[in-house]
DNA sequence: AACCACTCTTAACCTAGATTAAGAAATGAC
DNA sequence: GTCATTTCTTAATCTAGGTTAAGAGTGGTT
């Protein structure tokens, strides 16, 4: 385990990558995502300060995944290996796939504004610090639709 | 740990369930299902013979998925506690974070027909033995969207 | 064999959200 | 403070996939 800083936009891991390795953020905001054939960003998940960040590969796979800094961020990062051996790791794990799972059946099940909404009710905080069009990219929308959502939301609300 | 045996479309495992268990699949098929507002199934997972099946929740935490027989089947019945101190998991919940991750990315960011195409290459097997409406629930479309979009291929094949 | 329940397909129509485009507002760099 | 970049909003148009409905298999059950 060693300590780092990075900067805001600073890419510390791209698909390709051998070994990735497992950031505990200890301050700032990480966010992880995927490039499609167009070139089109695909937030899988953000990682405000207390978070684990790490991508869900196989062990011994190659990173699929990009993982960027979106503020100043301090990380202590550790091989996924060896973290394995030491069995820290099972809680942060099934609250992981508990995530995952929250996800995957909100994905199938619910309307872009009812997605935004959970969001909302899940990571507060998330909301203030991030840019729209990357929570759209998160729900899977298009800022533009996610523009839309609010503001028919707002309307319905007088 | 014990055995047991169950007939096709038996439910196993129901919502607001205390302490849900974790099933190893020893043989036939087992579907991990949400119901939404409308009482519209959406398929989280397929469960086919090898595979560890549980509802992803939290520990401690009532299920939250229903689990029912797509055949007759025998499971290995665990219970979760119990399970995560004989710390025989990890490697399962590593696996079970991987295939998770890869639906988000799909669902996020390809279309039904690149869906449907990543589900065959990936679980061939699998869509030998259900209807193809429950891959279409698995995928999060219609019956007749998949419908028309096998037929589109199969013309686009000529 | 006749019936019932399910499954799949096709087609007409509809809607949520994508795309394109342009202007307004906010943020940042110098 | 000014200019440039990024972000957000609005509006017009388009499209993938949803909805509804009806007919054609396919089994299973008695």
């Amino acid at each position: 385990m060693k300590s780092i800083t990075i900067k805001k936009g600073q890419i510390i891991q791209h698909p390709g990558d051998a070994n990735p390795k497992v950031y505990k953020v200890v301050s700032g905001l990480l966010r992880v995502y995927a490039l499609d054939q167009k070139g089109k960003e695909h937030i899988f998940l953000f990682g405000p300060e207390g978070w684990i960040v790490a991508d869900g590969v196989p062990l011994n796979a190659p990173a699929v995944l990009f993982i960027d800094a979106l503020e100043d961020s301090t990380l202590e990062v550790t091989d996924r290996v060896q973290q394995n051996l030491d069995k820290i790791t099972i809680d942060p794990l099934i609250k992981r796939i508990s995530v995952l799972q929250n996800r995957v059946i909100m994905l199938l099940s619910a309307s872009a504004i009812q997605r935004y909404e959970h969001f909302e009710e899940t990571y507060p905080s998330i909301v203030q610090r991030v840019p729209q069009k990357m929570i759209a990219s998160y729900l899977g929308i298009t800022p533009e639709a996610l523009s839309k959502v609010k503001s028919q939301k707002a309307k319905s609300k007088l």
